[in-house]
DNA sequence: CGCGGCTTTGATGTTCATCAAGTAAAGTGG
DNA sequence: CCACTTTACTTGATGAACATCAAAGCCGCG
C-alpha cells in the first residue's frame, strides 16, 4: 500500500525509474507525520536525506543576522521541499517548519545520487523540477518587491485562493506575523492594509478566515501596486 | 586550438564527458565574439541554444510591466549563462546583454539533453551548477533587500572588487542607471552615495573608476546596513 | 557648435517602519 | 471553570528613509 509503486506521485518525478532502481527508492523511504508547527530541518543542518512533502503545507524561511525570519517559499505536495539545495550543498540553505500536520517521505541522498548517476534521464527530470522551483521562487521574489504594500497584500491573497487552496473561500495557515514575512512588511502594515480592504468590501476576513468578494479590483490593486 | 579537448572550461562542467561525447560538443558547438553593449538573448524568445560564456562580462535583466529594468545577475566566465533556465523552460526568462566586449560558445540544446540523457554524471554536474546559481542569485537579491541604501552600494563595491576583479582599484563596467537597477534603487540615490563616500575618503570616485580606500569601514557598512 | 544622454546636487513629498498603547484570544495552573 | 499570563492582533501618532521632481553641469558625437 506504502509502496512507491502505488505513490500518486511517482508520475511527477520517479516516472523515469526502472522496476529495479523504483524497488531500491522503495526500500530505503521512510514515511513519517508531523504535526502543525513543528521544524523539520533547519538551516545550516548537514543534507543526509533527499525530503518530499506528501500532504500539507510548509514554509522555507531564512533568519537575518539581525534574527529576522524571511519567508522564501511556502511548499505543497509536489514542490519537492529539500530539492532546491540538496545538490549543491552539504547543508541546508533553508529552515523548513510545518504550517500545517503534514507528511513527508525521506530517502536517504546516496540512494538518490546514485540512481541519477546511471540515470540520466531521471537527473534530468530533477534538473527541470529544480529550474522550476528556482525560477518561481525569483519571480516570486522580484514581484513582491516591485509591488507596494496593498499590491503585496492583494497578491498573496490571490495566491492562496488560486494556487493553494483553490477556493476565493479558505483559511490561512500564516499568522499575520508570518504573512509580513513572507511578503516583507510589518505585521502593523499587514494588518492595516486587511483592515482597509475589510472597510473597501473587498475581502471578508475574519481572524485567519478569508473570503475574497471583489476579486476584479484586488487584482487590479495587485497588478497597478 | 579551438577544440573543446583543450577548453579551460573543459573541467568545470564537461569533466564527465567520454571521448567520443566530447568529440560530439566539439563538433557542434560554435564560438562567437559579441562587442559591449549588444543582447544576446530577450526575455520570451525561445531556447535552442545552450550558451555560456567563455570570456567578457554580461547581466541578466528582466524588465517590469512598467518598463523599468531590474539586473538578476551579473555573470562571468564559469557562470553558464543560459543554465538557469535552459531546462525548465521553452523560452528565455531573462534579457541578456554584454557590459564588456564578450566571447561565448554555443552548442544546440537537443545535444545538450541527448549527452545529459545518456550521462547521468554529466546531468549530475549540471544540477549541481543550477542549485548553486539559483541559490546565489537567492541569497544575493535577499541580502539586497535586507538592507539599507548605503549598506547596498558598499556591499556591491566590495562584491566587485572580490568577486569580479579580483582587486580595490577597479573600472565598473555599470553605468549609474544600472547600478541602480541591480541594488534596486534610483540612479539619484546611487551617485548621492557614491559621492557622499567619496567626500568621507571611503572610496575614490572618480566615474567609472573605483578605488577603495577604507576597506575596514566600507564592510561595516555592508555588515551593519 | 548644439543636441541628447549621462551625471550630479538640492528641494519636496510619500510611503512605510517604528513606537506606543490598548484589546482580543489563547494557553496555563489552580 | 475561572483568574492569570502570555501571545497575537489592532489602531493611532510620529519620524525616517527613500523616491520623485526639478535644474544645472558635463561629455561625447554628429
Amino acid at each position: 500500500m506504502d509502496h512507491c509503486v502505488n505513490c500518486k506521485f511517482r508520475s511527477i518525478l520517479f516516472d523515469k525509474l526502472n522496476d529495479e532502481e523504483l524497488e531500491i527508492v522503495s526500500e530505503n523511504k521512510r514515511s513519517f507525520v508531523v504535526p502543525k508547527g513543528e521544524t523539520i530541518c533547519v538551516a545550516g543542518q548537514p543534507i543526509n536525506e533527499f525530503v518530499y512533502l506528501v500532504e500539507g503545507m510548509v514554509k522555507l524561511q531564512k533568519i537575518n543576522k539581525d534574527g529576522r525570519a524571511q519567508i522564501v517559499s511556502i511548499a505543497r505536495p509536489l514542490d519537492f521541499v529539500g530539492l532546491l539545495t540538496v545538490f549543491s550543498n552539504q547543508n541546508y540553505q533553508y529552515t523548513i517548519s510545518t504550517l500545517t500536520d503534514s507528511r513527508f517521505c525521506k530517502i536517504d541522498i546516496s540512494v538518490m545520487r546514485r540512481i541519477a548517476a546511471s540515470n540520466g534521464q531521471f537527473a534530468l527530470d530533477i534538473l527541470k523540477y529544480i529550474s522550476k522551483i528556482s525560477d518561481e521562487i525569483i519571480r516570486h521574489t522580484y514581484a513582491i518587491n516591485s509591488k507596494n504594500l496593498r499590491g503585496r497584500i492583494a497578491m498573496i491573497l490571490l495566491d492562496f485562493a488560486n494556487k493553494h487552496f483553490d477556493s476565493d473561500n479558505y483559511t490561512l495557515p500564516l499568522s499575520r506575523k508570518e504573512l509580513a514575512e513572507l511578503i516583507d512588511m510589518t505585521p502593523e502594515n499587514v494588518i492595516r492594509i486587511l483592515s482597509e480592504f475589510r472597510r473597501d468590501d473587498l475581502v471578508n476576513v475574519k481572524g485567519k478566515h478569508i473570503e475574497i468578494q471583489n476579486r476584479k479590483l484586488l487584482e487590479k490593486i495587485r497588478d497597478l501596486g
